[in-house]
DNA sequence: TATATCCATCGTATTTTTACGATAATTGTA
DNA sequence: TACAATTATCGTAAAAATACGATGGATATA
C-alpha cells in the first residue's frame, strides 16, 4: 500500500467565504469575451450610456443589457439613470477590491 | 432627434487579438468555484500529485483531472509526469503576464 | 508476467450560459 | 395627451460547461 503524502502547505492563503465566492463572481464575469469587450470600452469611454455599448458591439441590445446587468451584479460597474437613459462608470472601489485580491493569490 | 454622442476616449488600451483571447480565457478559467479551489490547493501545496487533489475535494477524479486540463490550458499550472503519478505547479511565468496585464486594464 | 496504482480520456446526462425577439416601464417632447 | 427614445425584463432556443462512471494506457511492484 503505498499512502501518497501530501506536500506540507508552504504557506497560508486566506480566501474563503463571502470574499471568496465574490472574486470568482468578478473572474467569471471577465471570462467572457463580450463582458469583456464592454469592460474594455467603459475604461476608455467611462460615462457611456447603454445605447453608445450597443452601438459599438455587433450583437442585440436585449443581450448588452443582459451583460451589463453581469457586469453590475459582479461589481464591476455602475449605472446611472439620466433622464431615459442610463450611463455606466467602472466601479473604482470594486475594482481596487479585485485587484488587491488578485495580488493575494499570486 | 437624439444623436447620442459617444463620449470622447479618455484613454487606449493596447488590449487585443490573442493576447486578449488568452487573457479572458484565463478569467474564465478562475471563474469556477472548483478550480479556484485548485488554484488556492497548489499555491498552498506546490508540486502536489493529482490523488492530491482528489483526495481534497468532494469530487470525482474525472473531474478532478478535467479542470487540471482547463487550468493547464489556460497556462496557470504545469504537470510533472514522475512514474504513474503527475505533480502540478503553478506556471510562474504566465501567471506574472496575467497580474501584470489584470494591473494593465484596471 | 500478473497485479495494483495513478491518471487522462471517452461518452453522456444535466445544468448553466448566451443570444434573441417581444414587451413593458420610464422619461422627454410635440 | 400622444409619441418617440431609451433601457430593462421576459420567455425561449441553442450552445457550452459541468460532473460522473467506465475505460484504457502507462508505471511500479510482487
Amino acid at each position: 500500500m503505498v499512502t501518497s503524502t501530501i506536500p506540507e502547505a508552504c504557506c497560508t492563503l486566506d480566501i474563503a467565504g463571502e470574499n471568496q465566492k465574490k472574486l470568482i463572481t468578478m473572474f467569471k464575469a471577465l471570462g467572457n469575451p463580450t463582458r469583456f469587450e464592454i469592460i474594455k470600452f467603459l475604461v476608455t469611454h467611462p460615462g457611456c450610456i447603454t445605447g453608445d455599448i450597443v452601438g459599438f458591439l455587433p450583437i442585440a441590445q436585449a443581450t448588452v443589457s443582459q451583460h451589463l446587468k453581469v457586469l453590475r451584479n459582479a461589481g464591476f460597474i455602475e449605472g446611472t439613470v439620466t433622464g431615459a437613459a442610463t450611463s455606466y462608470c467602472l466601479h473604482e472601489e470594486n475594482i481596487d477590491w479585485f485587484r488587491s485580491k488578485v495580488g493575494d493569490i499570486f
